[in-house]
RNA sequence: GUGCUUAUAGCUCAGCAGGAUAGAGCAGUCGCCUCCUAAGCGACCGAUGGGGGUUCGAGUCCCUCUAGGCACACCA
């Protein structure tokens, strides 16, 4: 598409002796769409020329040459420079792209580059609870939308299946197996044993040294241990797999922290030739003091395991060598910001190419803690994630038999506006802000909502529907979308591949979620203040157009999030 | 104690790497369905934690104070 503010800025810098890249950076676009598409504040050029920044901007406006098929109007307030583009050369633009590509806003941007994202991980035979969906919707919106940009995306899930947790329901196993039905309600069964084997823990060190000794065995590959912890991971996995069949979500390797197992004799060797390696108090670590970090790295326990650090580390390895990375992305709550800044720093001792350590980056997001405080297992406060869906689309199938109770495949519609209430509600605020679990606001359906957004969705849909036809591109007269609610549709279709690129910059998919409730008001506006269906065939056709085009955006913006739309509602 | 982080309306949040009059939703009050789905639209109400500084310009950057959250070696 033709990219406007570029070429606003290339006129820019033919007047004044600035590049033209650091132009397009100042240009902004305006909140009150009063003063133009975009506008170009003058106010930085004022001491370097030194004039005023009303003459500047007069003086430009009087030099400046740019195609008026493009900008019809150049604009003096104050100190801005307002530039109003050509609005049916816009319309024709962007419904034509709608018209041209199968999926809008498609890109390649990304091509030929890898990104991993390291999402979900729940930890084994642990409940998957409302803390976990963050890190899995997160993750997930944002291997979407790289790969819609072209980029080659990885999504792994590092499964939370080794470690000392493992010991420990090792030695609850031990004692109180035959105590507990697991076969027939594994999750919570191994969650009871859990709890109880940390309630031993805490009272007899000997009973907590047993548990890291049976990692030890697991590690080392005694048989039982082994026997054991391969029974309690399938059968996690299973568990897993009914949450993830809600949500849509995908990976491509399932690669837990038990899989570097085998690949951490090597991390340790390659740092033992670096000679950071140090004993302290019998265990191996690497000091970062220098690097600004006071508590050191622990690469090997006193009693010679492994530790979740150097498992990470492996892992780096490994997907260094497997993915030839250009980003590896870790969605993870920020309570491991410290963890991650050790490992990432210790990963340059590895001797692999800079391009992978700078590629490290870290996707932190605020915690879910209920009313009470925060959830965990140990205490068994938590929220399933299941229980969660489960009730959501509950509220969902009652909210259509009272609202809709002709509809046809009822449950199907209210698993899609149920599961899309819970992810929206996730996506829509930034990841790094905390969250106090509230049952009556993410089960609320009304406003800035995922329901909404498919709502509205569903109102473009029925639209179309009625009209029973659908014109050509040729058909469509674009003067006639010249109205406000209409101008204020095409600006925002028009900017969604931007958003999307946005997203990627900040790893930030609340930006997308955001623009979906931008989009969706937009066009309730335009259905309130514009009857689609008419008499008047030109006018018809074009609201008919730009009808579709926001129903495919929408579509596509909720897809990426992991958000279907129902047809009906 | 050290480090990181958060603070915008009664509540939940926006605010495009400093720009024009700080925007929404929820809650509350009021209005709009003989008309394409009222899970909607409109109106009213209401805000930048305190104090300094940098700048032509600060919600945004710096310092400081206050209040929350998180992390600080054998959990992950």
């Amino acid at each position: 598409m033709i990219d406007f503010k570029q070429i606003i800025a290339k006129a820019i810098a033919e007047v004044v002796n600035i590049d033209e890249k650091e132009l397009e950076s100042y240009i902004e676009i305006p909140k009150d769409a009063n003063n133009g598409d975009y506008a170009f504040p003058c106010f930085r050029l004022a001491k370097e020329l030194k004039k005023a920044p009303p003459m500047i901007a007069n003086d430009i406006k009087e030099k400046i040459q740019i195609d008026e098929q493009m900008v019809e109007k150049v604009e003096v307030v104050g100190g801005y420079l307002n530039f109003y583009i050509q609005q049916e050369q816009m319309v024709e633009e962007v419904l034509k792209e709608i018209d041209a590509q199968e999926e809008y806003g498609k890109s390649e941007i990304g091509k030929g580059k890898n990104i991993v994202i390291d999402y979900s991980a729940p930890n084994i035979a642990k409940p998957f609870h409302i803390g976990h969906l963050r890190s899995t919707v997160i993750g997930g919106a944002l291997y979407n939308i790289y790969k819609y940009l072209g980029y080659h995306t990885i999504g792994v899930n590092h499964l939370g299946d080794y470690g000392t947790q493992f010991g420990k329901l090792i030695e609850g196993y031990k004692l109180w197996g035959k105590e507990y039905n697991i076969e027939e309600d594994p999750i919570n069964e191994l969650t009871k044993i859990y709890i109880r084997i940390n309630q031993v823990c805490k009272e007899d060190e000997k009973v907590l040294e047993q548990c890291r000794m049976n990692f030890k065995l697991l590690e080392d590959g005694d048989p039982y241990c082994t026997e054991i912890w391969e029974k309690f991971r399938a059968l996690s996995l299973k568990e897993f797999q009914k949450v993830y069949d809600l949500l849509g979500s995908h990976f491509d390797s399932w690669n837990g922290e038990a899989f570097y197992s085998d690949k951490m004799p090597e991390v340790i060797e390659i740092l033992e030739k670096t000679g950071k390696l140090v004993e302290s108090q019998g265990a191996k670590i690497i000091d970062l003091e220098d690097k600004g970090i006071n508590t050191p790295c622990i690469i090997e326990k006193s009693n010679g395991s492994t530790t979740y650090a150097t498992r990470d580390l492996a892992a780096i390895l490994y997907r260094a060598r497997t993915y030839d990375f250009d980003k590896a992305l870790y969605v993870v709550s920020y309570e491991q910001t410290l963890h991650f800044k050790q490992v990432f720093e210790v990963a340059k001792l590895l001797g692999i190419n800079e391009k992978y350590t700078n590629g490290l980056k870290h996707v932190p997001f605020g915690m879910v803690s209920l009313p009470t405080g925060k959830m965990s297992t140990r205490e068994g406060n938590i929220v399933k994630l299941e229980e969660l869906l489960n009730e959501s689309i509950a509220r969902a199938k009652k909210i259509i038999e009272e609202k809709n109770p002709e509809l046809e495949n009822k449950d199907e519609v209210a698993k899609k506006v149920g599961v899309g209430a819970v992810i929206f509600n996730d996506l829509s605020n930034s990841r790094i802000k905390d969250e106090i679990f509230d049952w009556n606001q993410i089960l609320n359906f009304q406003g800035e909502t995922g329901p909404y957004v498919q709502y509205t969705y569903v109102r473009t849909k029925s639209v179309l529907e009625k009209a029973g036809y659908m014109p050509t591109i040729e058909e469509v007269k674009f003067v006639k979308l010249l109205d406000e609610a209409s101008k204020n549709i095409i600006k925002l279709i028009y900017n969604f591949e931007n958003i999307l690129i946005q997203v990627t910059e900040k790893e930030e998919p609340s930006i997308l979620s955001r623009y979906l409730i931008d989009l969706a008001k937009a066009f309730s506006n335009f259905y309130n203040d514009n009857k689609i269906l008419v008499e008047d065939k030109d006018i018809q056709n074009a609201r008919i157009y730009l009808t579709y085009a926001v129903g495919k955006v929408l579509k596509t913006g909720a897809k990426l999030l992991g958000i279907e739309m129902p047809n009906k509602m």
